[in-house]
DNA sequence: CTAGGGTTAG
């Protein structure tokens, strides 16, 4: 006879917090889980195996890295799922760097890498050294064997892939190589070459692939069959796979980024089944091309076959709208947000305000962002940046005085915003201390658009010799946005000399530009230097200038026009409602700047 | 109950 055995009081408590824990995963809230954190604390389980990696998830769920880091270093010896959900939660958050360092310090303390953590580091590989991080990785991996694994080299796929144009070539050696690949592997190939521009080694893949309930297998596994060739079948049945929903996705996406929309249209109708991400796909592209109306219907048809757009959709309508200046579309989907919850999420709003901002309507933008519950460095960053594009300088800093004083710690393109509403009011000697202010205040290291600011300011300004000195003595190498600002500046203030120095170097970094010549002739015509004038005419004679167009909605339709454009029907009365609005602003006193 | 964490399209 034996007394039944009672569990020990800890492994009720245990099973409890760990209840709460999973609870966590659904609704997180920052207070709650500091609160199950405290109680695992309390119970010592806070360095428990099972518990520990579910805090630091949780924590990485709320953005809590600090304590996500916290809950890591209380463990003495941490194990391999330690590490490896500590660079999880670091890469989800962006903290790239960091999840390497992490990595290295796995290395040295000999905690082993496991095949799961190859992926999670992956994830990490964006940037400038993307590409040498992914072929360090592939090495280790390759020496671990891991490459039995479909995981890993899918995501080893698709890390190349995003590596830049380099990293295709590799992740195409490695697609060849795989002897088994899955459906994965054939949309990460797929979506490769279409990042990389080339469409047509894409939709080569995508042809290769079969369609479900097509005969090709059968075909292909009998042939071999009676040839006898078993494992040459079998070894070809490995290697090949069927389309799904994200294969035909990524061709229609493919199409839309290189403005193929009837390409698009065609893949997009033949697809044998569509989810809320292709719908999404053809309708911002339709969106960023200006093709309102097809947007607008596509959208209708959508809603026909019972899909709701969620936070992505409209999230990724809105940016095309806002790419495309598509205001009326952007305000569509802004009722539709009105009539959903979705206008609880920031990232919405955030969408919201950059749309009605880069639309030029900023009263719209404002009272979006006034509406909001609660605000990100996002939701900041995009309504100063929008006053300030748009001539609001002062409001912009007034707003930029407002946030700090909110406690919001502004970061690189906070700091783009502010010099940007300096530039727009002239402030020069203001400029000159948010730039000090950035890198002191709040350690962010000026970026090469930060210095662009800073030079468009002084040059603006007539401290074109500063401008100059500023761009030469510079820790970056000046690009052709940074002479263009330069000559303009010269333009500006008739400045021959230095307009001739800008020339020279942007002829070196964008020779085909036959705008630089213009503007150069131009400041040689404005100082009756006809020399000048006759020497650049020659210089650029050779060089197509593209006409530069203006564009504007009207009735869900985008009409584009150039200088003197008679194809419009109403072109002729459209000119004499010019030329009475000129006279108007004569009448006015309005005096034309001309060059 | 004896457990946990991974890759592709908006």
């Amino acid at each position: 006879m034996s007394l039944p055995i009672r569990p020990p009081k800890w492994t009720s408590h245990r099973r409890l917090l760990e209840h709460h824990i999973a609870d966590l995963h659904h609704c997180s809230s920052p207070s709650h889980l500091k609160q199950i954190h405290a109680q695992t604390f309390r119970s010592n389980l806070h360095q428990d195996p099972f518990i520990a990696p579910k805090l630091i998830s949780a924590y990485s769920l709320t953005r809590l890295i600090p304590h996500a880091l916290n809950v890591f270093d209380q463990i003495p010896h941490p194990n391999t799922l330690l590490f490896n959900t500590l660079i999880r939660a670091l890469t989800h958050n962006a903290l790239h760097e960091k999840a390497f360092l992490v990595f290295f310090r796995m290395q040295k303390d000999g905690v082993l890498a496991d095949n799961f953590t190859y992926p999670f580091l992956l994830k990490a590989c964006g940037g400038q050294f993307g590409l040498r991080k992914v072929e360090m990785i592939h090495a280790h991996v390759v020496k671990l064997g891991f490459l039995e694994d479909i995981f890993v080299p899918n995501s080893l796929i698709d890390s190349y892939s995003k590596a830049g144009s380099l990293g295709i070539a590799s992740a195409k050696r490695l697609f060849d190589e795989m002897p088994r690949r899955d459906v994965v592997s054939w949309n990460s190939m797929i979506a490769g070459f279409v990042r990389a521009g080339e469409l047509s080694e894409a939709r080569k893949l995508f042809e290769e692939m079969t369609e479900r309930d097509t005969v090709s297998w059968n075909t292909m596994l009998d042939g071999h069959s009676k040839a006898g060739e078993m494992d040459k079948a079998f070894e070809l049945f490995q290697r090949m796979s069927e389309r799904n929903v994200v294969s035909w996705s990524t061709m229609v996406w493919g199409y839309c980024k290189v403005g193929e929309m009837d390409m698009a249209r065609m893949l997009f109708d033949k697809m044998p089944l569509k989810n809320l991400v292709p719908w999404t796909i053809i309708i911002a592209g339709y969106a960023e091309k200006g093709l309102a109306k097809e947007a607008s219907c596509l959208l209708d048809q959508m809603e026909e076959t019972g899909l709701k757009p969620d936070e992505a959709t409209v999230i990724s309508i809105l940016a095309a709208c806002a790419e495309s200046g598509l205001l009326g579309l952007g305000m569509r989907i802004h009722s539709y947000i009105e009539n959903s919850k979705l206008g609880f999420k920031i990232e919405v709003c955030n969408a919201l305000i950059d749309m009605y901002a880069k639309c030029g309507n900023l009263d719209k933008a404002w009272s979006v962002f006034e509406g909001m519950r609660e605000r990100d460095l996002v939701s900041w960053n995009s309504m100063v940046q929008g006053l300030a594009n748009h001539g609001y300088g002062e409001r912009a800093l007034e707003l930029f005085d407002k946030m700090v004083a909110e406690g919001i710690k502004p970061d690189s393109v906070t700091f783009v915003g502010v010099l940007c509403a300096c530039t727009h009011v002239g402030l020069v000697e203001e400029a000159r201390r948010y730039f000090t202010s950035m890198r002191k205040d709040y350690g962010i290291v000026p970026e090469i658009e930060h210095y662009g600011c800073m030079i468009d300011i002084l040059g603006r300004g007539g401290l074109l010799g500063e401008a100059f000195d500023l761009a030469k003595t510079m820790p970056l190498e000046p690009n052709a946005i940074i002479w263009g600002t330069l000559l303009s500046a010269c333009r500006v203030h008739n400045n021959v000399n230095l307009a001739e120095e800008a020339v020279d170097q942007l002829i070196n970094l964008e020779p085909s530009d036959a705008g630089n010549y213009a503007i150069l002739s131009n400041i040689y015509a404005a100082a009756g230097r006809w020399d000048g004038v006759a020497k650049t005419r020659v210089q650029m004679k050779h060089i197509q200038k593209p006409a530069g167009s203006s564009w504007i909605e009207l009735d869900d339709s985008l009409h584009e026009f150039t200088v003197g454009d008679r194809s419009h029907p109403h072109s002729s009365r459209i000119f004499k409602m010019i030329n009475r609005l000129g006279r108007h602003l004569k009448q006015v006193g309005y005096v034309p700047k001309v060059f």
